[in-house]
DNA sequence: GACAATAACGAACGGTCGTACTATTTTGAC
DNA sequence: GTCAAAATAGTACGACCGTTCGTTATTGTC
C-alpha cells in the first residue's frame, strides 16, 4: 500500500467518525484536514469533491459492515441461530466506539433520501442489500424448519429494521437506559412469531435432522 | 394578529417545510429570505437567532402535530379503537404533504441527537411526551377490556415508534410502494399480540360492559 | 543516487453562512 | 393626520465553504 492510500484510509477512518456525529453534510474538508494536520488542498487532492469524499465514506462503512456484522454471521450454524447472530452483531455495530454518532446508514438515510445523487444511490443500494441479506438469512431458517413456511421474509426484514431503527432513537436521542432491553424484547417476539403455531416450544435454534 | 406575527407565521411555515427537506441545519437565513422575498436581515430579526429560529420551527410542528394526530384521535372512542386511530393519522402526518420531506421529528431526531442545545432538549421532551401519549393510550385500551393486562405499555410505544421510522425509511428512502402496506401489516400483527392470548376473536374495538 | 511520479502545501477565488449595525418604511393608536 | 413604535431593508463583517492552481517536498524505481 502506498502513502498515497494510506493517508486516503486514515482520512476515510476518520471522517466516517465525523459524519456519524456531524452528518455528511456537515462533514466538512476544513475541519477534516485540521483534525489530521494536513492542508485543505492535500486533503481534496485525494478525494477531487466533496461528493466523492461522501461516497467513498459509505463506501468504507459498507465494508465495515460487512466485515463485521455480515460475515461472522455468515460463519454460524444456518437458521434462527444466525438470524439471532445478525442482530446481535447489528446491536453491536450500532452501538461501535468507533461509530460515536450511531449508524453512518441511518444518518445517510435521512439526509439523502430527497437528495438525488451517487451517494443517495449507493445508500439505497446498501440498504436493499442489506434487507435482502436478512430476508434470504430468515428464508434459511424457514429451510432448516426454525420459521414457518408462511414468513413473510421481506415484512420480516422490514419488521428488524424498524427494530433497530427504534432502537437507535431510543438510546442515541432519548438516552434511554432501556433501550437495548426494548430492541432485544421486540426481535425476541418477532422471532417467536415468525417461529409461527407449529412450533412455540423450543427456544433455541432447535437442532433437527 | 399584527403585521409581525403574521409575517413570522409565514416564515415559520415555509421553513418547516425547508427543515423536512434540507434538515435543520441546511435550513438557511439567506434561502429563506430569498424564497419569501424578504431581505436576510427582516427576517433575521424576527429571530434573533439561527437556534432561535429552529426551535421556534419545531414548536410549530408540536401544534402542528398535537392538532393533526393527537387531538382527532382523542376524539374517537377509547380502546383499541383510538389506538388505531392515533397510528392511522400518525401515518396520515409521515405522508403529509405540506411536509414534503417526511416527519420533521424523525429529521431532528437525527440530526440533533448528539448536539446539545435546546433544539435538541425540545425535541427530546416532544418525543418523550408522544410516547407517554401512545402508552397511555394504550393503557385505556387496557382498561377497555380491548388489550392483555400483562400489557407493557412503554414497550408498545416503543414498538410503533420502530414501525413508524421503518415506514418513513422505506418510503422515503427506498421509495417502496408497499411501505404503507408493510407498515399497516406491522402495526396489526403488534396490536394483535397486545391483545393477548385471552381474546384473539373479535378484530375491532370490541364493546363491553 | 538520479529522477520521474506522486503527495502535500499555500494562497487565493467566489460564495454563502450567521450576525451586527444603522437607516428607512410601514403600521396602528390616539 | 400625527407620531411613536414596530417592521423591514441595506450594508458590512469575519468566518468558513468547496474548489483551483502553481509550487514544493516526498516517495519509490532503476
Amino acid at each position: 500500500m502506498g502513502k498515497g492510500e494510506q493517508t486516503r484510509e486514515a482520512i476515510l477512518v476518520h471522517a466516517l467518525r465525523l459524519a456519524t456525529k456531524l452528518g455528511f453534510e456537515g462533514l466538512t474538508i476544513g475541519r477534516l484536514a485540521d483534525d489530521l494536520e494536513l492542508s485543505k488542498s492535500g486533503l481534496f487532492a485525494h478525494f477531487k469533491s466533496k461528493e466523492n469524499l461522501q461516497v467513498q465514506v459509505l463506501e468504507m462503512a459498507s465494508r465495515r459492515f460487512i466485515d463485521e456484522v455480515i460475515r461472522p454471521a455468515l460463519a454460524t450454524p444456518r437458521g434462527e441461530r444466525r438470524v439471532r447472530a445478525l442482530f446481535e452483531r447489528w446491536l453491536a455495530w450500532e452501538a461501535s466506539p468507533s461509530l460515536p454518532g450511531g449508524c453512518p446508514f441511518t444518518a445517510a438515510a435521512t439526509e439523502f433520501d430527497d437528495r438525488p445523487g451517487p451517494a443517495r444511490d449507493f445508500v439505497v443500494k446498501s440498504q436493499k442489500d442489506w434487507l435482502e441479506t436478512i430476508a434470504n438469512t430468515a428464508r434459511t431458517a424457514i429451510q432448516e424448519g426454525d420459521f414457518d413456511s408462511d414468513l413473510d421474509c421481506e415484512q420480516f426484514a422490514h419488521d428488524l429494521q424498524g427494530i433497530m431503527l427504534a432502537y437507535g432513537h431510543a438510546s442515541r436521542l432519548l438516552r434511554d437506559p432501556k433501550a437495548r432491553a426494548r430492541a432485544e424484547r421486540a426481535f425476541d417476539t418477532r422471532v417467536q412469531s415468525a417461529r409461527g403455531a407449529a412450533r412455540t416450544t423450543s427456544r433455541t435454534g432447535a437442532r433437527r435432522r
